[in-house]
This record gives C-alpha cells, sequence and structure tokens, in this order.
DNA sequence: ATTCTGACGTGGG
DNA sequence: CCCCACGCCAGAA
C-alpha cells in the first residue's frame, strides 16, 4: 500500500519506543534482562538491538537504563554512563546489592515483562 | 561491498 | 561456574 513503501532500512522506530516503554515499566528495586524484553517485544533474536535502543534512552529520563542487565546480571553497560560506577551506585540506591559488576539475588530481583505484564 | 565490533543469548564441552 | 563458537541485527571504518 502507499505509493512507497518505507519498510526497508530496518530500524523501525516503533522497536525503540517499545523498549522505552517497557523499561518504564520496570518496577523500583527491580531488574530485567535484554533478551527479557527483546523477547516480549518479539524480536529475541535482536536482544543486542536493546541495549543499542537503549543508547538512546540518554534523551528519554523516564527510562531506568540501570535497570537493565544481561542474562547474567551483569553491569555490562556501565561503561555508557556518565560515571564509572553510576549505574552500580543507581542499583545499590534502590537496595539492589551489587558487586563486581554483578547483581546480587538476580533471580529474587528478576522481573520479567512477559510475566508480569503478560 | 566487506569487515569488525557491540549495553546479548543459547548451546556444547 | 567458565570457555568457546555461532546466530543475530545495526552501525562505523
Amino acid at each position: 500500500m502507499g505509493v512507497k513503501d518505507n519498510n526497508s532500512s530496518g530500524s523501525d522506530p516503533n522497536f525503540f519506543d517499545k523498549v522505552y516503554e517497557v523499561a518504564k515499566l520496570i518496577p523500583y528495586g527491580r531488574v530485567t534482562s535484554y533478551g527479557a524484553i527483546a523477547k516480549y517485544l518479539g524480536a529475541a533474536r535482536s536482544a543486542r538491538m536493546v541495549g543499542w535502543a537503549m543508547n538512546g534512552s540518554g534523551k528519554q529520563e523516564d527510562v531506568p537504563a540501570h535497570r537493565v542487565v544481561n542474562r547474567k546480571g551483569i553491569l555490562t553497560g556501565k561503561h555508557h554512563f556518565d560515571g564509572t560506577n553510576l549505574m552500580q551506585q543507581l542499583l545499590e540506591n534502590e537496595g539492589i546489592e551489587v558487586i563486581d559488576n554483578q547483581i546480587q539475588d538476580l533471580e529474587k530481583l528478576f522481573w520479567d515483562p512477559m510475566k508480569e505484564l503478560q
């Protein structure tokens, strides 16, 4: 439909927007993983794209990117924050214990959008 | 166009 | 748990 289908050239803005929405829904003191968000969006194979989307989260102050970690619970993206340990401090400020860039009791703090948002 | 890297995930050993 | 390899998509050189 339409004179020109603008579906080529991926980078669907909707995908980024969705990532931000889900991230905003992450409760206080809880964390989730990129893959969980990606799967919830139907792009389980593009877990990396979720991280790339968070790259623009700097524009969205309502997006707690510090609550998003990899499946191991490691703060892989801490280097992208302003400070070196800003991400860790933000998490600790929420009552999350972080040791050596890794979240403790991850299974207890993990927040799965698939299960919580259903 | 090709190559490499990256805020990932899964599987095998 | 760790290490290694592959798949995945997007962007930079």
